[in-house]
DNA sequence: ACACGGATACTA
DNA sequence: AGTATCCGTGTC
């Protein structure tokens, strides 16, 4: 089932917890979310529109489902959907995903072997499917190709602190696919 | 444990 | 222009 405008039309929460178990495909390459992170605009000193204005801007901006990619620590590009027009408005981040497409395409990519290690972080499944900041604004919603699938029956999620940050450490907003052996890393049991 | 690396947004 | 911070990864 293909992913619509509409599914980024809710709150940052909502958004973070179905899209685990979507399958993300870029260019014959790409996998299975089994780990997300909700930002909200609201509440939440951990999202960038906390401390960027040009965040802010974006979200003022853009309709909801645009990739929201950046640069972290100089090295990394990490992959956002903004979400707008529900409850809250925010971004869910894209943090690990279970290879399914362009396996070999992605080996290649990162250097790597181990289906385990080829997209088990928001920097290394960037590395894998090829995104980097010329995605950053890009709107997915009105290109033909449909690149999120809805799977055929939810899987269980499990949540807990989201990873990495300083600021809203004790939210338990980071979603994953339970048991998952794909993830960044273990999720705290809670 | 540590180095790597650059955009963004502050100060002045 | 100088400084602080940042949603990470691979190798040491």
């Amino acid at each position: 089932m293909k992913i619509t405008r509409e599914f980024f039309q809710r709150d940052p929460l909502t958004c973070a917890r179905e899209l685990i178990g979507c399958e993300l495909v870029w260019n014959q390459t790409g996998g299975v979310i089994v780990e997300t992170e909700a930002y909200s605009v609201r509440n939440d000193e951990a999202c960038h529109t906390f401390t960027r204005p040009s965040s802010r801007g974006f979200v003022a901006e853009k309709p909801p489902g645009t990739a929201y990619v950046y640069l972290n620590y100089g090295m990394y590009w990490l992959l956002n959907f903004l979400v707008k027009g529900g409850a809250e408005d925010g971004f869910v981040l894209i943090r690990a995903l279970e290879p399914t497409r362009g396996i070999e395409e992605m080996r290649r990519r990162r250097g790597m072997n181990e289906l385990k290690n080829l997209c088990s972080g928001p920097g290394k499944l960037t590395r894998a499917l090829a995104i980097d900041g010329t995605f950053h604004g890009q709107d997915f919603f009105a290109a033909s190709e449909p690149i999120l699938h809805a799977p055929p029956v939810p899987p269980e999620i499990s949540t807990g602190p989201r990873i990495g940050i300083t600021r809203a450490a004790d939210l338990p907003w980071r979603f994953v696919a339970a048991g998952s052996r794909f993830l960044s890393a273990p999720m705290k049991n809670r």
